[in-house]
DNA sequence: ATTCCTGTATTACGGTACTAATACACGCAG
DNA sequence: CTGCGTGTATTAGTACCGTAATACAGGAAT
């Protein structure tokens, strides 16, 4: 059972998910610093892709200081990886400046916020 | 002067920049219901575009109920288009369901949204 | 040294997204 | 009706993106 699973339909390219993924892998500490990623091609043959696009997903992951390279041996998690704050800094930062855009007041993001929590929880919870 | 500024250098394309910029010029209310858009050939003349490329933003603006079609008039602002907590719905929902998916708590992303806040308050207070 | 394993540079190909050129349908004003 | 104003269907071209095929550089293991 790989460690990955893509989603076909979901229209966002292979390389990408498996940065998400990855990145999701780390900062929720289920892949803990110094652990060794699957090899390339160990990964493009458990998901049926090419060698190369799963090699572009471990560049960018690298570039992102979330992996490092060992030589010979393969990709590791970084020493100074994601934790999740870092990582949902991106989607907290486009939040806040459409609302800024929007003259939402401080509280009115909060709400916003919460509202979307709650139409989550009613999806998803195991 | 036009109404939009187009960010050649942005990367995001021309008609999705005037899908947003008039998307929050509504929320904002500096565009209220029943006002006229400019036409498709003032806005293309005016930033050096082609009138297709207005049209295709206009027409998903219809799409997504922010204005509407008045014939041999042109388009203008919809009844019940946008509102700001609608406009940030999606961002909202993107924070909140990447946070989950980190096993984030609702207050740590509450305390994400805030310093993200504050982030933005040193750089753009006029 | 040989073999097996890492990741990757290069190249090519298919598909799709974006924009533009052209021509059209239709309402309004005179 | 004529002329000018709407928006748009159709078509085409261009650029870019995502993926794959191939071949290579180099460390580890023995």
């Amino acid at each position: 059972m790989s460690m990955y699973s893509l989603s076909s339909a979901s229209g966002t390219p292979i390389y990408r998910q498996l940065v998400d993924q990855t990145s999701q892998l780390v900062a929720s500490g289920r892949l803990g610093v110094g652990d060794l990623l699957p090899s390339v091609r160990t990964v493009a043959a458990e998901l049926g892709v090419n060698p190369m696009t799963v090699s572009k997903a471990y560049s960018l992951l690298e570039r992102e200081g979330v992996v490092a390279r060992r030589r010979g041996m393969g990709m590791v998690v970084a020493e100074n990886s994601l934790d999740a704050a870092d990582a949902i800094r991106p989607q907290a930062d486009a939040l806040v400046s459409a609302a800024r855009r929007l003259r939402l007041t401080r509280k009115g993001v909060a709400d916003a916020v919460d509202t979307a929590w709650e139409r989550h929880e009613q999806v998803d919870m195991p």
